[in-house]
DNA sequence: GTTCGAAATGTTATGTTATAACATTAGTGG
DNA sequence: CCACTAATGTTATAACATAACATTTCGAAC
């Protein structure tokens, strides 16, 4: 992302927080700001790294977590369970309301797509898990992919 | 699992190994009867746990992870990347191929289905993610699910 | 049945991801 | 200013995973 996009995405989040009566501190603003600079999804301790070197911030990895937990729970920031890595939300500086967030997740490179599914096809999805017997946890959905570079590059 | 269907698989599993020029050994067999007898998926460490109290075995994490290995590479056992844990595959003991395997994930108890979506589901999530310009990197699909128990509790 | 090579397992160390628990500092409202 | 809460600092440890090298086991060839 570029650093003016990230410049507007750092005063939407701003105002969404203030909205809410949250704080966007300066540690939080460089661990956003970290993930929104990065081009692919970062574990915490690469963003502690990222925050130290890039943003000159002093960060220890237990800072970074507690400060994932709260951008995450001000929809900021996603965590993807299936690589144990986080991405800034593609959506902060849109006035729309978020969809339920789906990931295409790079296997090799990390490089993350939000996108959305059709509800057509989450519905038909959510019909075979009821079938199952369960129900759907949430709709972040996260699927192992290869993106454009790197099936390339494997093939 | 009850314990004749997972003799059953076990001698499938026995036959599928020795038809690949592979050796089912002691330790290996150990290791799949342990994920077949549990209920839900377990990580690396609880299986080693599970071995050595239920099975009298003796077995260091590092020589689990080398046997999951193993054994996921013949097609027993699944990793299940959403929770950093294993399950055995649930049709060792059919005779027909593997579909690609969808797994639904019980996020509170770990329970967890290996289902089936439609082929046009499947399609149409292929579909998006060809026109974000990804790829499958393979067709296992995990979902965070909730499974009908843990789904009432927490209502 | 001995020997040799490959496969399997043992062992130790370490890397990576994540949380717990408690201390300290910084902001905010009264 | 004081007291309260939110935020951050600090230390320790848990949980998940792999690397690297030693030893043992097994089967095939002789």
């Amino acid at each position: 992302m570029t650093s003016t996009t990230t410049k507007r995405a750092l005063e939407h989040a701003e105002r969404q927080c203030a909205d809410s009566g949250r704080r966007l501190t300066e540690k939080r603003r460089q661990v956003l700001a970290g993930l929104l600079e990065s081009d692919k999804a970062l574990s915490a301790y690469e963003l502690a790294d990222v925050c130290r070197e890039k943003l000159g911030a002093d960060l220890l990895p237990m800072s970074v977590y507690r400060i994932l937990a709260f951008l995450e729970d001000a929809d900021l920031v996603h965590r993807l369970n299936l690589a144990n890595k986080y991405v800034a939300c593609s959506h902060i500086a849109c006035d729309h309301a978020h969809e339920s967030p789906q990931f295409l997740i790079c296997k090799s490179c990390h490089h993350v797509s939000e996108v959305a599914f059709p509800r057509t096809t989450i519905n038909s999805i959510a019909k075979t898990i009821d079938a199952a017997g369960y129900q759907l946890a949430s709709d972040q959905l996260e699927v192992d992919c290869l993106c454009h570079s790197c099936a390339g590059a494997g093939a």
